[in-house]
DNA sequence: GCAATTTGTCTCTTACAAAAGACACATGTA
DNA sequence: TACATGTGTCTTTTGTAAGAGACAAATTGC
């Protein structure tokens, strides 16, 4: 149970396409494909565009949907031919929650939060070894910029993601962070190294702000939760126009470390 | 798309002994088998007793959880060697609630309910053939009688079993319920035929009542939701007391009808 | 201290699942 | 009327994943 080795978190399942050749893939695979197609596309699809999308070939496709369906982790969606998530992955998603203590007092934060502030607040984590918006609760702006729940973002464009990293070694970073994702939204490329020393900065103040990382308009403030000393295990972050004042962004950071740390392990 | 036959809801995953033999399993029903494991023992599980509980290969089950965890599916808990669900089943089971308006609203209004009865109150659907709470709200009475959410109870035990049936024929009902099925928890046996007929009148009565069926001391009022006329997609139901009066619970069932039309599709 | 059990990783074999592709039947559209 | 496009179900073939088993290392128990 060594734990303190790089390899905690790899990702294999290869994001998609690298698959060149029309080689056999495990049933599983192709499953866990699937089941990522879905969330990515965030709508009921029909069997064909679901073989075209995880690039299954049909029969293939059919038999595996016909299987999750009988299971439950799947439904054929109401209108037609499509499928969809089934109320099986709903039922073990709950069970996740109950598990697990901080997924659910930090959703009640989170929500507390953007109701206090009125602003986007979310609710972070690492997963697989990339950063994931776990929870989000939309401020009361006119404007708002919804990240959808469980939407999958580049570490080097968020300030979550500089916090989340803070005890990796540098390898485990360098493994976690392609080349693309150092690319900024707004065309401009973030030099590893400079990302790295953000992280070692975030670690050291315990917390982190970013300005109009993502996007021209916003900054995002956010707050390390720990599981244990030193392990972030998640990172509360409020999303506010970029023209925030100090003072009320100072405000806004120190509420943010108080209720990160009230959701921390006790020690 | 012919849907009234009765092949509709067949589970075949098969509880889990009857596997005599040691036959080789698809790597997918292998997966399937662990998730629903995870489901009933509602904690982390070590390797090596999953693969007793599924009763599957050491070797297999191995490569099977590295598999999940690398996906995400599965998380290795916190303390040692053992895995539960992972976020990302949470996520996909979010993208359910949030492709699902009935689960949306129903979840919500089952909230309410139980808020201003004080009385423990759930949603209910059918979940390929079998009975399930999929969400509930608890009471205020000192002593509540909590059935987890996910639970799978059989189908002739519960008021709300009556009417998820009541679009069904006669064969395909008797494809659902198992003898053991009819077997009550104070030992009682229920004929199939009595079964049926307590169908029938719930259909046409549009709400159903059961006294001391799970247990000696609650009653359970049901109300169906609709997805289309004659189609009943859920119900919603409240657990009391078997002593409340008879005009409290003419309310009830009132009150609950109101709110199950609510959440049915306009027609 | 030495057994007995459990854990995690490896190798090798063959039973079998994934894939290819043919088929039947709908659609829509030139 | 022909012609493309999409859907759902077959059968056949073959590449490989599931499984048996052996191993070292870590945990137990007595």
């Amino acid at each position: 149970m060594q734990d303190g080795n790089a390899l905690a978190a790899r990702l294999d399942i290869g994001p998609d396409e690298d698959r060149t050749s029309g080689s056999r893939e495990k049933g599983l695979n192709r499953v866990l494909h699937i089941l990522e197609f879905l969330h990515t596309t965030q709508r009921a699809v029909g069997i064909g565009d679901l073989a075209k999308g995880v690039n299954a070939p049909r029969s293939t496709t059919y038999t595996l949907v016909r299987e999750l369906v009988d299971a439950g982790l799947l439904e054929m969606a109401g209108d037609g031919n499509r499928v969809y998530f089934g109320k099986k992955l709903y039922l073990y998603g709950m069970d996740y929650v109950r598990g697990n203590d901080l997924l659910r007092r930090g959703r009640q934060e989170v929500d507390n939060l953007s109701r206090e502030t009125g602003e986007t607040s979310e609710l972070c984590m690492l997963q697989s070894g990339r950063y994931t918006i776990v929870h989000s609760s939309p401020g009361t702006r006119p404007f708002r910029i919804s990240s959808a729940t469980g939407l999958q973002i580049p570490l080097p464009w968020t300030a979550s993601g500089r916090l989340l990293l803070a005890g990796f070694e540098r390898a485990a970073i360098e493994d976690m962070v392609s080349e693309d994702d150092l690319l900024l939204p707004d065309g401009r490329r973030l030099r590893l190294d400079d990302f790295i020393a953000d992280i070692a900065t975030a670690k050291a103040t315990g917390h982190c702000v970013t300005s109009g990382l993502v996007d021209a308009y916003t900054k995002c403030l956010a707050a390390p939760v720990f599981s244990a000393p030193g392990k972030v295990e998640a990172t509360m972050c409020l999303v506010v126009p970029i023209d925030t004042s100090e003072a009320k962004t100072g405000e806004l950071i120190a509420l943010l470390r108080g209720r990160a740390a009230s959701l921390s392990i006790p020690g």
